[in-house]
Parts: structure tokens; sequence; C-alpha cells
DNA sequence: CCCGTGACGCCAC
DNA sequence: AGTGGCGCCACGG
């Protein structure tokens, strides 16, 4: 149903994730029909434009939490855009049974 | 073209 | 719970 790139497959896997929820790297990486490669989705986010309207800030790693430096200005704004969305953190981490999304119906 | 780096993930200690 | 090693691979120097 998708032969675009690797690149649009992630972006467009991203932006279906309703707010309110999170995927991990891994996830997204399964969805979008490329499995083994969690590492490519981050590389992919990263070079994002600033200003985009991907949902960026809902994909975290296996483990729960964000993927910056503890404290650091980028980890700051992606903790503070999920909190506004309503996603609870226990410490550092956000309870993957409670907030991670399914994937609804594709995939 | 080789090599280090990295928004990852998994597994072994 | 931490740490370390490895597989993967796009990028940049």
């Amino acid at each position: 149903m998708d032969n675009s790139s690797p690149q649009v497959r992630i972006w467009q896997v991203v932006s279906l994730v309703p707010a309110g929820a999170v995927v991990t790297y891994g996830q997204v990486a399964r969805m979008a029909g490329l499995p083994q490669h969690a590492r490519m989705v981050g590389s992919v986010l990263r070079q994002l434009p600033r200003g985009t309207n991907i949902p960026w800030h809902r994909v975290i790693n296996s483990q729960g939490r964000i993927s910056f430096p503890a404290g650091s200005a980028q980890y700051q704004r992606q903790q503070a855009l999920l909190l506004e969305e309503g996603i609870e953190f226990i410490g550092d981490r956000v309870p993957l049974r409670r907030f991670q999304w399914q994937g609804g119906f594709e995939n």
C-alpha cells in the first residue's frame, strides 16, 4: 500500500499518533515496515524542519524515557509538550502500559 | 572510501 | 538497576 521511501513512511506513521499517546522508536520502525531500524527513526526525526506539524515529541524510547540528555533544553521541551497532552511521568519515565499507542488498525 | 557518531533496542552480565 | 557489547545504518568529515 505504500512504496514511498523509508523517510516518508516514518513521517506517515508518526503523523498517525494521537495526542495523549506515545510510541517507541522501535515500534515506529516496525509499523513503517522497517524492523530492526529504530535508529533510523531517530535519525529521520532529527532532520525534521523546525515548526513541522509532525508530532515528533510523541516518540520515546523502549524504556519509556525521552531520548535526550536529562535536563537539556530539548528534553524539557519534549516533556512539556507531552505533559500538555496529558501524558504522565513516573520520575523520568512514561508508563507505557497506559500511554503507548497500539496503532488502532493499519500497520 | 573509511571511520566516528548517534532522538535505538536487545541481551548478557 | 547499571554497564557493556553488538547489530543496524544514515550522515558528515
